[in-house]
DNA sequence: ATAAACAATGTGAGCGGTTTCATATTTTCA
DNA sequence: TGAAAATATGAAACCGCTCACATTGTTTAT
């Protein structure tokens, strides 16, 4: 069996609070009795559980993480940021994706309820807005804004709209489509936004297509082109669907850069892999997935974001 | 502050250890009781406290994962098979990306000893393999073998790797490339088992080269295509791998199929996106993911594998 | 010199559950 | 019909740890 602080405590002759007091360097302990205490812990290789720490500090040090899937890119990184950034602040990440179901939303959120998570990164299209501002625990969303009362850490869309829009019009691109994203997504109307701003100042004209982006229906985005066979530039909302663009423009006899030009969203690491490698708009998603960590951690410490 | 089981009691008039037996679903409860507690839960909105639980039930109910990193392909989709099948099977999911740093590969060890977890899923080069057998946690490694007595879900790699050698083979290819992982992966070895059992039997010559797999070093491609100009066919171990070759001999002014053929590894979702689609060995890596933790669970439960 | 402050440690009451054991009431059946 | 078995419930110990409080010895200040 583990060792336990009682173990401990025995051994080295001392009580169990003065363990405590040494494993958590807190309170008035003796420089000898603190040296034995250490020099026993490693003897008996006692390791503190956590859980039983939790249910009398009330601090589970755990956080948990809600993404809607993970697949070939935004997310994972994200994730990635997130829990680099949790390793460094001591907390630990229980993570699930939702696939956008309702149903699964709630059901993690009762989980995470039962293991008294301290905070929440929500970097999902999050449907039960209300429930999860029942729970009153410290929430930050990614990429996402659910609610006025909830810190949210995003990238400025608008601006990278923008950015995309003034390639294009440099690049010389009269017809332009916009492959977007589901028009619910924040982050869909935000870049749209910051499109139209270029667009309008230069009177150039532009169509949108709201495409899944899990999985883009190739076919659509054939009948998109074929459909605005004077297209000669399009703004994809997402690399994975600017490459099944760049597949499909391929397929149609149509050149990148020369005949269309192209622009994607993420500078995910295999834009810049295929041939011709994708103009696409830089994001820091890890960066993005660390400082909604961060934010958290000083939600959970009650300072005001 | 949150209701506890005391307060369910409480307002149902009876004792602690009803209220427990119905949450638990054991032991003698009349019917009657256990509707009214049922309500009184839900009235309150009581959720057990799964920390409490776990401290006298010495089942924590949560497994940890520990990858090398996230990245754009393998990991993500494995993640998403156990964690899925984990949310089937009452698991919650504790994971960490270790970027194979054998210190983080520690820290993260303890956390989760820290934490009872009650599995642990390993899909890493663990290097500590020592201190991990010496937790005496059921443990189960995906797509790595760390030893014998550990149950590992890896795909059938010697199988993989001589249908891509077949297809290039069927393709005519005569002077093939072997772009692999680096050799201390059992994966890579495996597939380059497969992929000589075939070419032996052809008398077809080929030569292997070792790439890091997370940054594909694209000059060093370009070097050993530039030296191997007789080349005709390719294996790339990976997709990622495959679309950087690609784009090398896109660069190269070398067509796909008609000039090189290429093979992938994974059928990641991007694969068919290209232009010309990556052909490439398919890995149910969800699937391994969900087994994995079914396996697992099993292993919890003391069945022997 | 004596009260106040500090240092070092122990005692015991929880945290929110589970579980063993005891007790009481019904059923079952020889 | 009386004893054994089954049903229904509660009391209390315990899981491993934290923490408020009590106790004692040592300084410090007035």
């Amino acid at each position: 069996m583990k060792p336990t602080i009682r173990d401990v405590a025995k051994k080295a002759n001392v009580s169990v609070s003065t363990v405590s007091r040494v494993i958590n360097k807190k309170g008035y302990v003796h420089e000898e009795t603190k040296v034995l205490v250490e020099q026993t812990i490693k003897e008996l290789g006692f390791i503190p559980n956590q859980l039983a720490r939790s249910l009398t500090s009330h601090s589970s040090k755990i956080v948990g993480v809600i993404v809607p899937h993970i697949g070939p890119s935004f997310y994972g990184e994200l994730l990635e940021g997130i829990e680099s950034q949790a390793a460094t602040n001591g907390y630990k990440i229980m993570f699930c994706h939702t696939q956008d179901d309702p149903e699964r939303e709630l059901e993690y959120l009762k989980f995470f309820e039962q293991y008294n998570i301290e905070g929440l990164i929500v970097a999902s299209n999050f449907t039960n807005k209300d429930r999860l501002l029942e729970l009153k625990i410290p929430t930050v969303t990614v990429d996402h804004i659910l609610d006025e009362t909830i810190p949210s850490i995003t990238s400025d869309n608008i601006k990278g709209g923008e950015l995309a829009a003034q390639r294009l019009v440099k690049a010389g691109s009269k017809h332009i489509l916009i492959f977007r994203g589901p028009s619910f997504l924040l982050t869909t109307m935000e870049r749209t936004i910051g499109v139209f701003n270029i667009l309008r100042s230069h009177n150039i004209f532009a169509n949108m297509y709201d495409f899944d982006l899990i999985n883009p229906d190739t076919k659509m985005i054939e009948d998109v082109i074929r459909n605005n066979p004077k297209v000669d530039g399009i703004i994809a909302f997402t690399d994975t669907l600017a490459l099944s663009t760049l597949h499909i423009l391929h397929k149609l006899s149509k050149t990148v850069p020369e005949d269309v030009s192209l622009i994607g969203y993420d500078d995910t690491p295999f834009a810049k892999w295929v041939t011709p490698p994708i103009t696409t708009i830089h994001q820091s998603i890890r960066f993005m997935g660390q400082q909604s960590l961060i934010n958290l951690t000083k939600l959970i410490k009650g300072v005001e974001l």
